[in-house]
DNA sequence: ACCTGAACACCGTTCAAGT
DNA sequence: ACCTGAACACCGTTCAAGT
């Protein structure tokens, strides 16, 4: 007769997101998550494949949530709410980057591991960050015209996710107001993108 | 008598940029060091504090490195060569950032240690960080003007090392040209620090 | 003054044996 | 079918003992 599971994937991950969170990437060992979700690390193994596979896993989830946060945007803008409907492109995209950084400051850990230079080859998240990415996608062909869609959709998130990189690794040390300069870039990528010039 | 040493600082630092390169950040270990300069592990530690330290001196020096090429590209741009001289700042700038990217095409697992989201806070690489943007400065300043100097060049470094970052993680797996996306958020961002409109 | 073997703590992972 | 203790390989780091 089998026993009653004593814990599950998701609280596996669930548990692995909190350490990365509290502890950083080094933290998150088999025997911290083991001991958190209440059994034994090689109890893990029944559930994922090693600890690479569950790094892959938090980041996916992570980048789950990412995703929900630019749908939501998306959706504010396209509907309109109590403030109005929000028509400007240039308004919804500055909104989207936003969000992305006011996600990244609630959990900079799980950011870290999405846009992280050195990940291994072949993550099976692709298929993950094409869903999430898909509203910034249509704003940017929206501000920059169909055909400069991927091109502006990936200045906008190189320039947002390295900025946010540098922010949480304190790259800013020159002084200077770090919301300022974020407002800065953001307000002369959103123009750049709009302008369309001939070449 | 002492025995003369038998390995360097310098040595154990570019064996462990070496490995760093061939192996990823993973395979740097103290061991793989020892063994490539020659001596066994426990040795490293006269000369280095730990593996953090020996990784702190690697990214220095990496940092190093990314300065003199961007240094070069300011050279060239001021003195003008057989070319003649570049005049026009927005050239200069996508100079830079192409040299950048050149970088870190050469060494991309350094310039994911330099660029890295979870760098440990009170890095000491504050000072070598703030020696080698210096003429990234300079340009933004003559581009955007001395009053946006300070946004316009983290604006211009927050996209180019989010672009390569992402890049370097395959994360633009929509297809599209790399090359174009790169050249079309350099001159975009060019002409945007440029353009200096009223807000 | 640098180098080393031995040792310790810690971690990922496997596996046979339990229920 | 899941869980566990024991075991193994590997790694970072310390330290007393060599030269």
């Amino acid at each position: 007769m089998p026993t009653p599971d004593r814990t599950s994937l998701e609280a596996i991950v669930e548990a692995g997101r909190d350490i990365v969170e509290s502890e950083g990437p080094t933290g998150l060992t088999m025997q911290a998550v083991a001991a958190r979700v209440g059994v034994r690390p090689p109890s893990l193994y029944k559930r994922v494949k090693n600890r690479d596979d569950l790094i892959r896993l938090i980041t996916k989830a992570t980048i789950r949530d990412l995703g929900d946060r630019l749908a939501a945007v998306e959706a504010e803008a396209g509907t309109g709410d109590a403030s109005g409907p929000e028509l400007d492109p240039r308004r919804t995209l500055a909104d989207m980057a936003r969000a992305l950084r006011g996600f990244a400051h609630t959990r900079p850990a799980g950011f870290g591991l999405v846009f992280a230079p050195q990940t291994s080859p072949g993550g099976a998240d692709v298929e993950a960050m094409t869903v999430a990415v898909a509203p910034l996608l249509r704003v940017a062909a929206t501000l920059a015209g169909q055909e400069y869609e991927l091109e502006a959709a990936r200045t906008v998130t190189a320039w947002a996710s390295g900025f946010i990189a540098m922010e949480l690794a304190g790259a800013f040390n020159l002084g200077g107001d770090v919301d300022r300069a974020f407002e800065f870039g953001i307000s002369r990528l959103a123009d750049a993108l709009a302008a369309r010039p001939a070449n």
